[in-house]
DNA sequence: GAACGGCGTTCAGATATGTGAACACTACGA
DNA sequence: TCGTAGTGTTCACATATCTGAACGCCGTTC
């Protein structure tokens, strides 16, 4: 699991109802759970079995992957794992996205500026999938977040998007740390003091000794993607809270004024 | 494109002669197509061409992709883009792979000891593809390679793995500098001096300015990963060279010995 | 050493998908 | 305003996949 979270928001892939192509969904099905194993391999049973699906049927199909690069199988063609490829396509976007292109150098300017760890997330159902991160030097230890997701109610960036879009998550929400917001209320009333102050905070509400400021790039309608700058507590005061939003608000202005017009959704 | 290369090794994905899924393989182009296209939205006529399916078909699996998450579409529903289901998907190998679990921390000293980056790279094929980089504080700029491959006989780290392996890439050899192997015969005579000296060297084969060295982890049969050093040319002196190679295979010992016994073929 | 259980693989019929043409809709230009 | 060209969507039939059972294989157990 690439999750540093207790709860899966993954949906299951095979419940669309009607007009879905059984052997696409299962296809997908299929990478989530090689994906889940990370370079242990699968026996064909263990996965038809995770699957719901005939071993005969997962058969054709882990031979069918295997031909394209996206599954490896051993010498003897009885143990799979997740390929390479599926990392090439992956992390494509992030070389590749516009917006994020648009972005990256207005980051590391905005790191050199406060000297603090950015991201930029995007949303993703209930969660927030950090696509970049420019880290100060300054962290104990290097935490790549690219690729990782958070639940978007206990993140600045999650806040900040779900303020500016005006809707809640769907799921339950999880407690990451003792002051996450679990409740619709609580999260409604932050959401609005959200929308007051014009930047979200995370006070330690999904990682001890970490709090964040985050505001929403409004590129995309409704919007996406967010960044955020993460402050460890007894770093920041009042006076740096403010310091650090108006930095982020003006990287917000520059971001936006230089990315692509149309696209994301 | 994630590659930095000219020349797309990638295999067509439904030139399997028989026993493949139909659906299934248009699955894996379809995921392909969208991830060279980043976050630009795509036209289902567009995949339709690109894939050489009917519309009503590629129509089907994008309504199926689109249900799991991993292809988001606009509000009209007529746009679609790659979803981050496959970022997480992709990095997820790297969170989760305990062979890279246990050479991280190794990787981690062998940089803060040579004080310069350090790689581990996976073979894909004939090209290698960065699992983990340790970057060294002196880079002017930041380069994160995980993702991102290069071709195997332009590197070290690929020259390692051949030597190791015994064999030569099947398709044609890329020139990415003056000083890339380019014919079967050089490349060959560079793997019998790898060979004799125990580490592979890349002088500028594929970006001018880096002098790298590598060698093999072991761990797997036939192997398949290899961690590396990367030097600039200024930095690089005979006596460094030593230097460095003999801390690469102290790392390389210690990563097999700490590697899990069963697993990656 | 023989029976057992588990596994990967194969096969022919049942079932779901792929196909191409037809339809509806939009945007654009005449 | 109308026509045109392009698009996304739907439908019924031809085609391909899915299924469950059967087979052969291996390692283990009794």
């Amino acid at each position: 699991m690439a999750a540093p979270t207790p709860h899966d928001a993954s949906a299951e892939v095979g419940d669309a109802r009607s007009s879905a192509v059984k052997s696409a969904a299962r296809t997908l099905q299929l990478l989530e759970a090689l994906a889940e194993r990370g370079g242990v391999p699968a026996r064909l049973a263990e996965l038809a079995d995770e699957l719901g699906a005939p071993r005969s049927s997962v058969h054709a199909l882990l031979r069918t992957l295997a031909a394209s690069g996206w599954v490896r199988t051993d010498p003897t063609g009885t143990l799979y794992a997740i390929g390479l490829r599926s990392l090439l396509v992956g992390t494509s976007i992030l070389d590749s996205d516009p917006y994020l292109r648009a972005a990256r150098p207005v980051l590391a300017a905005l790191r050199d500026r406060l000297g603090e760890t950015v991201h930029l997330a995007r949303l993703d159902g209930d969660r927030v999938v950090y696509l970049t991160t420019q880290e100060s030097g300054r962290e104990p230890r290097r935490i790549a977040r690219v690729g990782r997701w958070l639940p978007a109610h206990s993140t600045s960036l999650g806040k900040a998007l779900l303020a500016e879009r005006g809707d809640l998550p769907t799921g339950p929400l999880a407690a990451l740390t003792p002051r996450t917001l679990t409740t619709p209320e609580a999260l409604a009333a932050d959401l609005v003091r959200t929308r007051e102050r014009g930047y979200a905070v995370d006070d330690e509400e999904n990682t001890p000794g970490l709090r964040c400021i985050g505001v929403a790039l409004r590129y995309a309608h409704p919007v996406l993607d967010a960044i955020s700058c993460s402050v460890p507590v007894d770093r920041m005061t009042p006076e740096r809270e403010t310091e650090v939003a108006s930095a982020l608000l003006a990287a917000r202005t520059q971001i936006e004024d230089t990315a692509p017009v149309q696209g994301v959704f």
